[in-house]
DNA sequence: AAGTGGTCTAGACCACCCG
DNA sequence: GGGTGGTCTAGACCACTTT
């Protein structure tokens, strides 16, 4: 809110904030700092601004920049720890969208797999997609990933994407996309998921599955049926991942 | 602060918060409210006194009432709804607690198993238990409960709960109880669950299990491990399901 | 008009981490 | 000791709903 009286400080810059007026001030903060983060403008690992140097800067009361950190916190982009300082979070599988997904080693621990995209390619929109996936192209970006841990194989996933938001991935190389799909989106082609509804179900393996997840034909693997969608509940992407069953974990919570 | 089951507190006298004195007074009005809310002393759907109110009845500053009102909303509790005041939510077992199992028939669609009670029985509390379910007593409620449907048993499923406060449920008839469990809680014990956590694997079936279920010896059953939780977070009940992996299906969104 | 929650201000003091 | 975030206070004004 524009402040009657604002403080004659010789703060060398008092920036404003930009974006929508009518937003909360607290609000615009969160969104200025966010796509400072998105933009790697501020990095994994930097520290943020103190509150107070934040409040001085943007001349709005400390108690208004302390709001814009929760969430921020609350989001899982930054970590706040007492008597250090605020940084910007490393992107990992604590994230609240991947934390469904898990698979187990021999002594139950969490495993971090290995990402290898396999195949990148544009096919005309495949007949059952538009009932899944937001889009009405005749196009759409399909990928293959394999996932690795203990040197073998372990999930094979088929994700389809809206060209159109997309193709830039096809440029890539597989360093640039990096390990994770959905920071990638995000960094590269500006799609944010908010949402994710999956389904799992146990089927019998494809004898291509089979092969690739080195495994008897006809063995039983889990199925999962995930869609992700962006901030307005568009569907972004819809993905198909198969795994063996008896190594597959899985956990949830009603709490968010 | 006109709720009629509420006693008319004079304003003059301020009420102490119980509980550690080493904690945040939000957290400890966040716990007051959550055990009044747990206990059945707020039923959903009741309003809570204003901001101001509880501020002036608990001699603290607002903004610290505040902080415990907005955890609150963000686990789900109460609902604040600008301009009319702030309610107890309801549960509702229907979209939130019970989507998460589903089992389909040969065309894909939801059923909706018939519940059978098979055993009912007070036992020593088992070793593995109280790291699951939050109970010193030295006694717990066992129930064994069938689900099933075309004439056959589909889901076995073995359930602790805490004797004192479930033992009610010894006493009712199958049909007292009714085919959901969690509303029988609410009903005959006043226990309401406001979160739950599952956990998935894939397992060989116990030889017991195979025969209650129809499965060949050393089938994959679908393990599902439970816990519900009342308001103030205690976990109230455990429960270990188990069913064939291949009559299985599973969805979750992150939504919540 | 009255009452409620939503936003914002401008401080205070404390607990924690580091140099 | 100096800087940081964590807690708490005591108000202000605004937006919304109901009477």
């Amino acid at each position: 809110m524009a402040s009657p009286h604002r403080p004659v400080v010789a703060v060398s810059k008092a920036c404003a904030l930009s974006g929508d007026a009518h937003l909360p001030i607290y609000r615009r903060l969160y969104q200025a700092l966010a796509e400072q983060i998105a933009s790697g403008a501020l990095k994994p690992g930097d520290s943020l601004p103190a509150e107070a140097d934040l409040a001085r800067l943007y001349a709005i009361a400390p108690g208004t920049v302390r709001r814009a950190m929760e969430d921020l916190a609350a989001k899982g982009l930054i970590d706040r720890v007492h008597g250090r300082g605020t940084f910007v979070r490393r992107p990992n599988f604590d994230n609240a969208m991947l934390r469904f997904l898990r698979f187990r080693d021999a002594d139950g621990a969490v495993i971090h797999p290995e990402s290898r995209i396999v195949l990148r390619r544009v096919i005309p929109t495949p007949a059952h997609l538009p009932a899944k996936l937001a889009t009405v192209e005749r196009t759409v970006l399909h990928m293959v990933r394999h996932r690795l841990w203990d040197g073998a194989v372990r999930l094979v996933e088929d994700i389809y994407l809206p060209a159109h938001r997309f193709g830039r991935l096809l440029e890539l190389s597989p360093a640039e996309i990096g390990p994770l799909l959905y920071p990638a989106y995000e960094r590269w082609c500006g799609q944010m998921v908010y949402v994710i509804e999956e389904e799992l179900a146990m089927i019998e393996a494809t004898d291509d599955d089979a092969a690739t997840l080195g495994l008897a034909p006809g063995s039983l693997v889990v199925s999962i049926e995930r869609v992700a969608k962006d901030a307005t509940g568009c569907a972004m992407e819809w993905r198909l991942s198969r795994a063996e069953a008896k190594r597959f974990r899985y956990r949830v919570s009603s709490d968010a």
